[in-house]
DNA sequence: TATATATATACGAAAAAACATATATGCAAT
DNA sequence: ATTGCATATATGTTTTTTCGTATATATATA
């Protein structure tokens, strides 16, 4: 992955706030994320398919549902740049969190080993 | 200026090559970022112009030719991300900066006021 | 004023990205 | 098997971005 390929990813709100999400959150399934960010399941899906093909992403299945989790291959600097942690990033995806927090029946994580 | 316009900033080849090469050498004339970067002038200028508009470069005139330098207004985040001294910048730009080195006939600068 | 050089902008074309909608797939439960 | 739910993909359209070319502006000099 390039560093142009990398900022490319960034460079769309609805891209940018899920990698920021999956930072905030660790792991976010599809229907969480159509939740958080009020977008259909298609456009989710497909943002989530280019960042999965950039190795930005990575899903695991989980039944019906599939998890997706910043890839672990990310180089430090990049996990700085999306860390919820830092004030401006968090102020982007601050009305999505707590939309996140007021849903309902979030489907439960199964950790596949262990914790 | 948002995150995500500037992210947007820098997911085209031509402006973040140009931001990079600013951070490297403090102030490029068009005519250096056109050798540089084997491009034409108009696309330069263009680009060179939304960088403007994003508040991202500052430009001075000095006789015919105008000199643009990253914006002193960038927070310590965006001057560190569009740092030479990472080698992964520096690995994207160290092609044009051979060639602006091999460059003959460079504007000299005059600096305005003290150095 | 006329000319040359450096840079900026205008404008239509081309390319790329994002979209809505419809449909397909995968898994679980009956 | 069939149904239901979650997710993925396909397709055509719309929107956005980028581009090449032509032209305009600004400055310096003769």
């Amino acid at each position: 992955m390039t560093l142009l390929s990398f900022y490319k990813a960034l460079a769309d709100d609805t891209r940018l706030k899920t990698l920021l999400l999956l930072s905030a959150e660790q792991e976010l399934c599809v229907c969480e994320l159509m939740v958080a960010l009020n977008l259909s399941q298609p456009k989710i899906s497909r943002h989530l398919a280019l960042l999965k093909e950039a190795n930005l992403v990575h899903s695991r299945r989980q039944g019906t549902w599939v998890f997706y989790s910043l890839s672990a291959s990310l180089e430090p600097w990049q996990q700085q740049l999306l860390s919820s942690k830092l004030d401006h990033n968090l102020a982007v995806i601050n009305d999505n969190l707590m939309t996140l927090n007021a849903m309902g029946d979030r489907p439960e994580r199964i950790t596949t080993c262990c914790v």
